[in-house]
DNA sequence: GACCACCGTCAAGAACCGATCAAGACGAAC
DNA sequence: GTTCGTCTTGATCGGTTCTTGACGGTGGTC
């Protein structure tokens, strides 16, 4: 989850920087003060800082200049003055952009992701792996693997089980399952799941595939042995 | 030296640019149509990039992407227009900043000391050879050999085994090779990758062929032969 | 034991997808 | 305007995957 902190010390903005960058899935964390978003930023560094330079007990600059004491996190200031020295100043003193108000929620959205993907391409090396007992399901390779051993499987299957390694030991029930993997309006398919139970427990062979059982009248479930 | 690439077709501006930047101590070189941009950037990468949006030959937006399918270079976008959905388009396709004329110097200058800030703290290792096994690509040079036999690629092609070649063995899932070749709007023209995945692989020749394999209902893959 | 509901397996046809070839459209260069 | 290379689009073939139906097994209930 990327999160972000925005720091105004204006409810009303607050709230509109809120809900626009909600909508967008990010998660939100909100700081009307300086030292409320210094405190914030001493427990928990976000993904990314949409900082307001008229606060009302501190000013902005001096929240740049402290926060990039220990964080390289990228800042994105809002100003309601368009004064080039302030600019000038803030962008100096760490400020990653500047954007004057009244600005369109479009434009910080866009200057939010320039931001996150400057991040992103910096640590780019953790591909996550969903991971169940000796099954390991690498999801940006589309690879999986049972006791090392690579198992080919089909677009569906591969969803099918993905699923289910998403939430380990965990029964999943047959509309969860036939609404993740074929989508709305299958609910009553589970004909296919059967199927498709049967061809991945041949595929991940006689171990694997005793990982995959069936609980009758409601789902399937991976079975988790570090739960035993 | 710090080494600034100015792109605009207007004189006047050029010359105001390059003064400017000249006099804060940085090594400009100038570029007054797109083509001759690509030109520069093909045999020297500067450590920041000014460029106009409104160029006489091409679309400035196109410069971006064409520029960041090989290099992370900063590019600093100016614009007559405060069209909000052009900034937004041209931030998402490459742009690290936009600044709308009529500018000041001073902020120019101030938002290219946070772009060369961004680059002094990065990693700076960016060879731009890319390497999968025999495979090399000399990006800033549109050069590509196969087992060290030149390679003659159309820049579609180009483009789609230099994306590849930059997540050797990673699936890359059809959006993402048509979002990174053809831009956005080309989600569902899965043909294409068709008919270039059979041109790339006929032209890296039986063995090199090989290295392209095919996810089918996922995407398309550049063997990693060290990953074996 | 008969019935029922549910699960597992198998197999065949349909539907889909990928590879390739080739022709037409388009644009740049001369 | 012509030519050339590139991009787009259409047609076809071969293969895989999905869907569907049939059948057998199991466990519970009457």
């Amino acid at each position: 989850m990327t999160t972000i902190l925005v720091v105004d010390d204006e409810p009303a903005i607050l709230r509109t920087l809120k809900a626009g960058l909600t909508a967008r899935g990010y998660e939100v964390v909100t700081a009307a003060t300086g030292r409320a978003a210094l405190n914030v930023l001493t427990s928990q560094i976000p993904d990314a800082v949409v900082l307001d330079l008229g606060l009302g007990d501190m000013d902005g600059v001096d929240i740049c200049r402290a926060v990039r004491a220990w964080s390289e996190v990228p800042i994105i200031v809002l100003s309601a003055e368009d004064s080039e020295h302030r600019k000038v100043v803030a962008l100096d003193e760490g400020a990653d952009d500047y954007i004057t108000k009244p600005f369109s929620m479009p434009e910080l959205l866009a200057r939010v992701r320039v931001a996150l993907r400057r991040r992103g391409s910096a640590t780019d090396d953790d591909d996550p792996v969903l991971r169940c007992g000796q099954l390991h399901i690498d999801l940006p390779r589309h690879a999986v693997t049972f006791a090392g051993a690579p198992v080919d499987l089909t677009p569906k299957e591969f969803a099918m089980l993905a699923a289910l390694t998403r939430y380990p030991g965990r029964v999943l029930t047959h509309r969860t399952l036939l609404h993740e993997v074929w989508g709305p309006g299958y609910d009553t398919e589970t004909h296919y799941l059967r199927v498709y139970a049967s061809q991945i427990r041949k595929k991940l062979g006689p171990l694997g595939g005793q990982m995959l059982v069936s609980e009758p009248g409601i789902g399937y479930r991976l079975l988790d042995p570090s739960e035993e």
